[in-house]
DNA sequence: TACATGACTCACC
DNA sequence: AGGTGAGCCATGT
């Protein structure tokens, strides 16, 4: 692809407009940079985020309602935290989309 | 150039 | 609710 050096950038600013209490899953954020089915591409670029990043990349899940990671990992168990943090709970091992989803 | 690897999704079962 | 398999696409070796 030709602009995937900005790619970075643009994802970077949708998911930081995602206000608090609410999340949006990776296809979502893609689909809203213009690249739908760049779902992948849009975790890697949050794996690249230094720890001292501001981005809200914890309000990005999959699909299925769930947060990316082994439940066990110490990443997963910091998303969760900072999720119910702001309000969004889980029922089970998933969020219930049809309540914090972002732009439906 | 070919193959493996993901913070993914969708359709089924 | 949970598992599987195929499709997806940039990256790294």
């Amino acid at each position: 692809m030709k602009n995937r050096h900005n790619l970075d950038q643009i994802i970077w600013q949708v998911v930081a407009a995602i206000p608090p209490g609410k999340v949006m899953t990776y296809g979502q954020v893609a689909k809203l940079c213009g690249y739908p089915g760049y779902a992948r591409y849009v975790g890697s670029t949050l794996k690249k985020l230094p720890d001292d990043s501001t981005l809200p990349w914890h309000r990005v899940i999959n699909a299925k309602g769930k947060i990316s990671f082994p439940p066990e990992s110490e990443s997963y168990q910091k998303q969760k935290y900072l999720l119910q943090k702001e309000g969004v709970l889980m029922v089970g091992s998933r969020i219930k989309l049809m309540d914090y989803a972002w732009r439906e």
